[in-house]
RNA sequence: GGGCGCGUGGUGGAACCGGUAGACACAGCGCACUUAAAAUGCGCCGCUCCGGGAGGAGCAUGAGGGUUCAAGUCCCUCCGCGCCCA
């Protein structure tokens, strides 16, 4: 529970740079599952961006909120009795004192938190806006139920297993009324946009199959003996048909009760039954072991006639067949298509070839390039050839329609359970269905209801909620008892972060227009597909209901994923009771030393053990802000003298202003840990010279201390804002004010470097050279050094390949 | 089954464009300070072999092959792990 939700804060911006142009906006979003430490992580990338951008100039917007619906409260009520709007903001008033004790750059004026009467207000507005314009809608799905939560998922919510992702029941199948919201009017847009974000590819190609495009063509095809019937089946090879020697159904298609012979009727009906026992998921996975794959279709008893042969083929009934895909019947072709083959052969139905395989194929179907054979006047054809033939032909025969068709599915909103924003409907006996006037919004949750161990929501038992007039007819009426899914709630929380002061609209135009869209988003790889795919329609959806301005289609323009973190091999999670609580290091060596950790401990988007080393890198995190703390109060010792050395003070120079180059570098393409071990170096340099007799100037490691801690300053907040204080005491102003520092590229270069020459590929000798040391120099030091002589051995060198100034390759 | 990604010391990881493999740390070992310990500061630290030593040679980035003056990095095959889709 208690996700929340930010982006970056006002926190001085006005630098150097016009900000309204180039706003930056750092959204670091729900990383629900990910535990306490996944949360802590999570922020700290978002908050170096927020304070790293800042001291670049930018104005940088960083707001905070919380997902605060949502089942987990709910469960924990019906658990221990504790009203989930007690336990939820508990957990918020924790997490908000875990943040602000991490040093967390945010917004805390625009906190924002789903169960608020304000924002269940507008939740509300946009439902009925959608529904008045079709994109909410109500229809009886057959929809996956758990059991356990005694509610319905989306498909999303059902793992691979078939369990639930929350409870792990296993989730069976039911046909309810449900609310939907039209998320597949969009599907072509949301496919076409995926192209111009900057997301990691990963992530667009998950949500390209999840929308999974496909072109074909519908087929209609005659039931033998039966003039008045039509079977529509979807294929997107058309040019397969002569090769279909069954057709299959759904077993829940609406012929199925036509087109059942009576001596067929007992094995159907098993079918049916066993198959309402099953999730959607499980269905289409591959067998069980020992499983008998028969047993998983039935013949109906009657035959279409394949249009191009004219032959009549048996029509079957299996699970592998969906009703919610295409028209929910295939024509089967098994030769051609894996699991109609192993239908076939398991159920003793013909297969025939209609494209040639290669030359010594082995497997069972094809489905690769090749001739055309055993199809009529295809014969001979390619296979894309002989596609766009069948379609034109199935076209002129009044049979075939093209198609294009989507894999995704409406999205269903409506979920069985209190803790979530009331759909804002009245049951009317007389008028039916009855938006609730916007004027009578928000519609709110009754707080004096009671949980029961069955998980059923109260909300249905309770009169004084469900009792209402109708708004039409002002007869007795009934309350919608359904609450919208969470992803509704945060689907738009972005926008109201731009101006979470609005009261006559849900966000002002301006604010929307001045920081959307998102330019740098941060989650994990959990929310690759739902969260992102979800809030990418509800702003087209918003846009196009007038709320959002026309031009805002995309909400993130960047996004970042960050590893997760795992415990012994696991996602580290609150329901498997693995956490590392943030509270003992927060005591122990502070909040720095943690967000060091969490940045130093490897790349931000790979995945992090969290084992018994742990303990000792955060160990090793605080004794070097140890050091860097008394590098800057002085605790470490001063330089030994005035006597600088002009070499020991360039030196110094060089190490700070590569620093800078270094870890700027490194926090454009998120290297954190490359980023730290960078000011480690310098650190280690600086502490070199302390206490040096003929080392730098005093200015200069002074200098030098300034910058380590400016460049520190993102990373270990606490720690630099104090040594800078103590350094400057407040007239120079925070450590966030400060500029950040620029590398000069003259000094950022060495002024030596070391030769390495190889003799055939191996490193024979090291020479210091300097550091613009060209060609002729590098190839005659090459050669002149004894040990290259000596590997070769008096032969005369082939080939000689330079790169000057760091390497010699002496070829012999 | 298909697609994508990843395999580097005892450990986490670095090597950004094909150019010194192992930065920076952890653990370990040693030294200084200390009555002692902690803390702190400094040093050593891939493997094998040769050498008393300074040093030298060879082998090393999951396995095998290829391209190249040069491969952790590019190409092919295989093995293992992970994720997504079926």
């Amino acid at each position: 529970m208690a996700g929340e939700v930010g982006f970056g804060r006002h926190l001085g911006g006005g630098g150097r740079r016009p900000p309204a142009a180039l706003l930056r906006a750092v959204h670091v979003p729900l990383p629900e599952r990910g535990g306490p430490q996944g949360h802590i992580r999570n922020y700290t990338f978002g908050d170096l961006n927020v304070r790293w951008r800042t001291m670049l100039g930018y104005a940088v917007l960083s707001p905070i909120g919380f997902d605060s619906f949502g089942l987990p409260a709910e469960n924990s009520a019906i658990r221990t009795g504790v009203h989930p709007r007690v336990y939820t903001e508990a957990r918020i008033g924790e997490l908000t004192a875990s943040l602000r004790s991490l040093g967390a750059a945010y917004d805390w004026r625009r906190v924002v938190r789903s169960h608020d009467p304000e924002y269940i207000r507008w939740n509300q507005v946009f439902f009925l806006r959608m529904l008045e314009a079709g994109l909410a809608y109500r229809a009886s799905a057959p929809v996956n139920w758990c059991p356990g939560c005694q509610t319905v998922l989306a498909n999303e919510q059902v793992l691979a297993d078939g369990t639930c992702e929350r409870s792990g029941d296993l989730v069976v199948r039911r046909e309810l009324e449900q609310w939907f919201l039209r998320i597949t009017a969009y599907a072509q847009e949301l496919l076409d946009a995926l192209d111009g974000l900057e997301w990691p590819e990963r992530v667009k190609t998950m949500q390209r199959n999840w929308i999974g495009r496909s072109e074909g063509v519908e087929i209609d095809l005659a039931v033998d003996g039966r003039p008045d019937l039509r079977v529509t089946v979807f294929t997107t090879r058309p040019d397969t048909i002569g090769g279909m020697t069954y057709a299959v159904l759904a077993p829940e298609h609406p012929l199925v009760g036509e087109l059942t012979l009576p001596e067929q009727e007992r094995e159907v009906g098993q079918l049916v039954e066993m198959v309402a026992r099953r999730s959607e998921i499980e269905r289409q996975a591959t067998l069980e072991a020992g499983e008998a794959p028969e047993k998983r279709g039935a013949f109906t008893g009657s035959y279409v006639v394949n249009p191009l042969t004219g032959q009549p083929v048996p029509v079957y009934l299996a699970d592998y067949v969906l009703m919610g895909y295409g028209t929910g019947a295939i024509m089967a072709v098994p030769a051609e298509d894996q699991r109609d083959w192993d239908f076939a052969t398991a159920n003793g139905l013909p297969i025939v070839r209609t494209v040639e395989p290669p030359e010594g194929w082995t497997g069972e179907a094809y489905s690769g390039e090749g001739l055309k054979v055993n199809s009529a006047w295809m014969d001979g054809l390619s296979v894309a050839e002989a596609k766009e033939a069948a379609s034109v032909w199935l076209e002129q025969e009044g049979i075939g329609r093209r198609k294009v068709n989507y894999r995704l599915r409406d999205w269903l909103v409506s979920r069985q359970r209190y803790w979530g924003c009331p759909i804002p409907v009245i049951w009317c006996r007389d008028c039916g269905m009855v938006p609730v006037p916007e004027d009578q919004l928000p519609v709110l949750l009754p707080d004096d209801v009671e949980f029961r161990p069955t998980g059923e929501s109260p909300l249905g038992r309770h009169e004084g909620f469900m009792s209402v007039s109708c708004p039409r007819c002002g007869g007795p009426a009934r309350r919608e008892t359904d609450t919208l899914d969470t992803f509704f709630d945060s689907s738009w929380y972005f926008l109201r972060f731009c101006d979470p002061w609005a009261e006559s609209e849900p966000f002002g135009r301006v604010a929307v227009e001045h920081w959307m869209p998102v330019d740098q988003y941060i989650g994990g790889i959990t929310h690759a597909i739902l969260h992102l795919l979800y809030a990418r329609f509800f702003t087209r959806a918003l846009a196009d209901l007038g709320f959002a301005p026309s031009f805002l289609r995309e909400p993130f323009q960047r996004l970042f994923n960050q590893g997760m973190i795992r415990l012994e091999g696991r996602a580290m999670s609150k329901s498997r009771g693995n956490l590392v609580g943030p509270q003992r290091y927060f005591d122990t060596v502070g909040a720095d030393a943690l967000r060091l950790f969490h940045l130093f401990a490897g790349p931000p988007a790979d995945d992090l053990d969290w084992n018994e080393q742990s303990d000792e890198i955060i160990e090793s995190c605080a004794r070097w802000l140890g050091r860097v703390w008394r590098l800057g109060t002085g605790e470490a010792g001063v330089p030994g003298s005035d006597r600088a050395a002009r070499a020991a003070d360039q030196e110094v120079v060089r190490a700070v202003h590569r620093a800078i180059a270094s870890v700027t570098a490194d926090f454009e393409r998120w290297s954190y840990n490359t980023a730290v071990a960078h000011l480690m170096e310098l650190t280690n340099t600086l502490y070199r010279y302390l206490g040096v007799e003929g080392g730098p100037r005093a200015a200069t490691l002074s200098e030098a201390v300034d910058t380590l801690c400016l460049l520190l300053s993102p990373m270990a907040p606490h720690l630099a804002a104090e040594i800078w204080e103590r350094r400057h005491g407040s007239s120079a102003g925070p450590v966030y004010r400060q500029p950040w520092p620029m590398a000069d590229p003259d000094l950022v270069r060495p002024s030596s470097v070391t030769l390495v020459v190889q003799v055939n590929g191996k490193v024979r000798d090291r020479l210091e050279v300097p550091a613009g040391a060209g060609e002729e120099e590098v190839v005659r030091l090459a050669l002149s050094s004894p040990r290259v002589a000596h590997h070769l051995g008096g032969r005369e060198p082939r080939r000689v390949v330079a790169r000057p100034p760091t390497l010699v390759n002496v070829v012999a």
